[in-house]
DNA sequence: TCTGGGGTCCTAGGACCC
DNA sequence: TCTGGGGTCCTAGGACCC
């Protein structure tokens, strides 16, 4: 037998506080300790609040409209999404992240699994806190941490940071009685992976709560729910399922859709924002290295509007796997042709490419001799990603896109670009 | 007037094959 | 009277996440 025990694994889970609204508070500190919202795009609804808004009673996705009056009587501090900055800051966050730990997961764009070392225990404590000290100072983003033996596990001890030890941001799953009492005292509903279909279900067999699920009996989970279930509950147990996902795998689809600012409803328009969207998830490829082999358009009125509606979706092969964005344009806009319908107003128009493989696949064509024309395509793209990237995005766009754009979405209330662009560096009066 | 966008995984069921 | 059975692949749709 061999001597050496594998550790047992240990998973962080670092997460920064409303991300959002630090990204903001990190260029303005006159919005610290003042109720901030950051509104998604078009200025449709709530996807980010300070601690402040929460207190307030606003909740998460509220139709900013609905809560105007609650907005000016608190004097709350409104934004529209500034993707630009937010992006730019979690690569911060992720590679100060990066320092500590082996092997790390970017799990979304504010949210990070690490695998710690099994550390000697009275050690582990002051390192996660020395890890959340550094990410403040390096960055100015403060983050939550939790630390369990499952990844789901390091979930909970996250939200119990935040929720119980706010101050701190900080908690560890070592003590087997308060992991469980934690455990007892948690909604299922509030189980990472457990929504409301699967609480509903659960409930209904007289599961309430985390402890609960993790009791529950693993045939019942497998048969009446699925093995997502049953993996959940093993790691409430301790049993880690869930491994880290170190690599970004190579992503299957690519969706680009957007609200339009105005509802629209002529053909010529809708061919103009969905070329942009063809234009954005074509970029996107690229930089995957992939190509498509068949795109879908996606078409649909205003759901929240009484009166007519529509909507309605195409797929469509392509002749052969592509990356270029000309030919993505032209086929989706053939899509659009056959699923428009005139006399409706429209809301919402995108584009979705599938069957991405990788772009090797395709250039093995160029020896074959024939095809000679994707070199050329590639140049071209790359070309126009190249220049975007050095000048700015829509340096060089395709006519397909228009000029004036009038479906384009509204951000009313967009702060500077202030780490990805010259005019938006913050300026100090003396 | 005004209600986001972009992903993943799993399963059931149909098509098809031998 | 009589209508196999088992396996695989694909797709649509459901559920979930941030």
């Amino acid at each position: 037998m061999s001597s050496t025990k594998p550790s047992k694994p240990l998973f962080a889970l670092v997460d920064c506080n409303n991300f959002y609204v630090s990204c903001e508070r990190v260029f303005n500190p006159r919005i610290w300790n003042k109720p901030v919202v950051i509104l998604s795009n078009n200025d449709g609804c709530v996807i980010a609040r300070s601690n402040e808004s929460k207190s307030l009673g606003i909740p998460m996705g509220a139709p900013a409209f609905q809560y105007a009056e609650i907005f000016k009587k608190h004097r709350v501090i409104v934004y529209s999404s500034n993707y630009a900055l937010y992006g730019e800051m979690s690569q911060r966050v992720m590679q100060t992240l990066s320092q500590f730990a082996m092997d790390m997961e970017i799990y979304s764009i504010d949210e990070a699994f690490l695998h710690l070392n099994q550390e000697n225990e009275s050690e582990l404590d002051p390192y996660i806190r020395h890890i959340k000290q550094t990410v403040y100072q390096w960055t100015g983003i403060p983050v939550s941490i939790g630390v369990a033996s499952t990844k789901t596990l390091a979930k909970i001890a996250n939200r119990h940071a935040k929720k119980n030890f706010p101050k701190e941001g900080v908690y560890i799953f070592n003590d087997p009685n308060l992991q469980q009492e934690v455990l007892s005292n948690l909604p299922v509903e509030e189980v990472w992976g457990i929504g409301g279909q699967i609480s509903a279900t659960l409930k209904r067999k007289g599961i309430y709560t985390a402890s609960e699920l993790a009791s529950a009996d693993d045939v019942w989970l497998k048969k009446h729910l699925s093995v997502v279930v049953l993996r959940t509950a093993w790691e409430l147990r301790g049993i880690s399922c869930l491994s880290l996902q170190e690599a970004a795998p190579p992503k299957k689809s690519i969706v680009s859709s957007r609200s339009f600012g105005v509802e629209i409803t002529e053909e010529s328009d809708l061919a103009e924002a969905l070329s942009t969207y063809a234009a954005t998830a074509a970029e996107k490829l690229r930089n995957e290295c992939g190509v498509a082999s068949f795109l879908e358009v996606f078409l649909m009125t205003n759901r929240f509007k009484e009166g007519p509606s529509y909507a309605n979706s195409i797929q469509i092969t392509l002749p052969q796997p592509t990356d270029y964005t000309p030919l993505l344009i032209h086929y989706a806009k053939c899509g659009l042709n056959k699923i428009y319908k005139s006399g409706y107003s429209y809301k919402k128009i995108g584009i979705q490419l599938g069957g991405i493989q990788s772009n090797r696949t395709i250039q093995q064509d160029l020896f074959a001799g024939k095809n000679y024309s994707i070199e050329k395509q590639t140049k071209v793209m790359k070309l126009i990603d190249q220049t975007n990237a050095i000048y700015g995005k829509d340096t060089l766009k395709f006519a397909a896109q228009g000029i004036d754009q009038p479906w384009k979405m509204q951000r009313n209330k967009c702060t500077d670009h202030y780490t990805t662009s010259w005019d938006g560096l913050l300026k100090i009066k003396i």
